[in-house]
DNA sequence: CTTATTGCAAAAGGTTTGCAACCGA
DNA sequence: TCGGTTGCAAACCTTTTGCAATAAG
């Protein structure tokens, strides 16, 4: 039977309450402020858990360590291939907006064969275009 | 300045003539056998060195380790999740026909923003299919 | 009282790196 | 000969696992 976990309570009201996709680690060091106990393998226990339930979604960047999306609606993703960052594909949003229903779309056609669609662009960020590969 | 070299060589020669994308450990099993002194570092430097040169592209699957993928041209993938195998969309294709000429044209559309577009799908593959979690 | 969940530390898995030997130009 | 490339082993980073202690029901 499943019990109530501080933990796991912290880790989904902050992975369902932004917008970006924290690393364990960069979620580690959050929740340790609110909670200085905490331990890594109870982040990545959490994490799987909330991976199997559909809560929360894995995503495997190029660069770096995974990243985990509290978000459950399809979106496009934009990842910096220097940094390894993730973000909603906001900056691109408008000339893209249909693809997000596209992306739905084929969801919906595809159901019970495909249990997921993904769409990403990758680029360097703004932040490491700032920077000759520092 | 850059050098010949039969591992290399070997290296380019499987992964552009295959239309699956096999992990580097699958890669090294396989050339192996035309050359049983290759090393496994050899296999992991000259796989970042055809990423970089943009000959290879790294797939990161949900599951197991990465794979590497010798085909240029923008195409979907279908990924399992159960194993992590990775396969070129072809039995989607007759449905999604259209979606990659859409992926060809967002990357011209964006060309110098962003390097690639993905588009992937998530599901569980016949084989594993086929197994109930064995 | 029972058992899911935790924190810690050790182990595992995959990839990268240092270095001396080797080989292509 | 010179410098890029290799193979090996050790190092590295991220994630998982075993286990005794803790806390939810």
């Amino acid at each position: 039977m499943k019990k109530y976990s501080k933990q796991r309570e912290l880790m989904i009201q902050n992975l369902t309450s932004r917008a970006d996709h924290p690393t364990a680690e960069e979620l580690y060091a959050e929740l340790k402020e609110q909670m200085p106990e905490i331990g890594m393998a109870t982040i990545y226990r959490n994490l799987n858990d909330l991976c199997e339930e559909g809560l929360v979604h894995k995503l495997k960047a190029k660069v770096g360590p995974d990243r985990f999306d509290g978000i459950a609606e399809p979106h496009i993703h934009f990842e910096c291939v220097v940094c390894g960052k993730i973000e909603n594909a906001m900056p691109y949003h408008n000339e893209f907006e249909s693809l997000e229903d596209e992306m739905k779309l084929i969801e919906k056609k595809v159901k019970g064969k495909i249990e997921k669609v993904n769409l990403s662009f990758e680029g360097t960020c703004n932040q490491c275009k700032g920077k000759k590969k520092e």
